[in-house]
DNA sequence: ATTTAGACCTGTCAGC
DNA sequence: TGCTGACAGGTCTAAA
């Protein structure tokens, strides 16, 4: 679900809100959504830590702790990230009544007779969706981190400070560094038989990508997906750079890609869907040259571009 | 060595 | 109304 924007929009409305918390515990109601350690570790371990500060390396969220750890945070297709105030309690009921139940939706929320309703009604949590829960941080403050993830694909880790390598193996160059250029974007694409499109998903040559994005920045840089990634001219690489910095940052500016299931730490959803001049918007009009967007399918991945304008062979 | 299908999961929506 | 199939912001792994 989250691309690069999400993860970084999240990041920093956490950095400016949690940095210098203490998590007092977490609660987790679905096991396998702990990547690593072994659960017990992890609970234990996690405890009575202070988030010292918060980074992002490509689609991961990271949270510095206290005792040179960081917590990893992959949401992959569905996962969200909730900060809830302090004043409502989880609802665990379900695991009694209906254990089947309880395993796809996990706790519901309820308001505590000291909780301030018309606070409670103004946040722009929907309490109704954040069922899915499947981590609960709480913070020593009263505040909840909830991670809720309907689809159950997302991944919390726990890491030791010099293991980076390893909690981030393959995640490639950060495409909004300084560091990354055309240049590098080069060097990264040279013998790649593989479509552009694939490549730019598979995270090695340019971290942070997604469906979403790849297919604007595609669209911006007038490059076919299928396009093979070393057949790419300096200019065409040259423009699919800028493409990907333009439709990153503008995705952040936005507030992120909400068509259904993104929300930010608030519940908001953001607006850059309103922005797409290619994802999902097969049967309209490319608004360069007035050409019916198209959809493919491409390794698995519904895949959109325009054939005015994003040709696959040279003329 | 690469490509590709399958696995992991649940919800939603279109069509019959 | 139900049922079925396609599809959804991702990544790993086994098989071809």
């Amino acid at each position: 679900m989250p691309e690069l924007p999400e993860v970084e929009y999240t990041a920093r409305q956490l950095r400016s809100s949690v940095v210098g918390t203490t998590i007092r515990d977490a609660l987790v109601f679905w096991e396998r959504t702990i990547g690593h350690p072994e659960l017990a570790t992890f609970l234990l371990k996690v405890a009575d830590r202070r988030i010292e500060a918060i980074r992002r390396r490509g689609k991961y969220l990271v949270l510095d702790l206290e005792g040179d750890l960081f917590l990893s945070i992959h949401r992959r297709m569905t996962g969200n990230l909730f900060l809830l105030p302090a004043g409502w309690e989880i609802d665990t009921s379900l695991r009694e009544t209906d254990p089947v139940a309880w395993s796809t939706r996990g706790p519901s929320f309820l308001a505590t007779s000291a909780v301030d309703l018309v606070e409670g009604s103004s946040y722009s949590v929907d309490l109704a969706k954040t069922w899915y829960c499947r981590v609960c941080f709480n913070l020593a403050d009263g505040r909840r981190l909830l991670y809720t993830d309907p689809r159950k694909f997302g991944r919390i880790e726990l890491w030791p400070r010099d293991c980076e390598a390893v909690a981030f193996k393959g995640v490639g160059p950060e495409p909004l560094s300084t560091a990354f250029n055309a240049k590098q974007l080069t060097q990264a694409l040279a013998g790649r038989k593989s479509a552009i499109k694939q490549v730019l998903l598979a995270q090695e040559a340019v971290a942070g990508l997604g469906n979403i994005y790849a297919d604007e920045a595609l669209y911006l840089a007038s490059i076919h997906p299928l396009r093979r990634a070393d057949s790419l001219s300096p200019t065409e690489i040259e423009l699919l750079y800028q493409g990907i910095v333009s439709v990153l940052t503008l995705g952040i500016e936005h507030g992120g890609t909400s068509f259904s299931g993104y929300r930010d730490l608030w519940g908001e959803a953001g607006d850059n869907y309103d922005h797409m001049k290619v994802y999902q918007q097969d049967g309209k009009r490319c608004l360069r040259c007035g050409a019916l967007i198209e959809r493919i399918v491409l390794a698995q991945r519904g895949t959109h571009f325009c054939p005015g304008c994003q040709k696959l062979t040279v003329e």
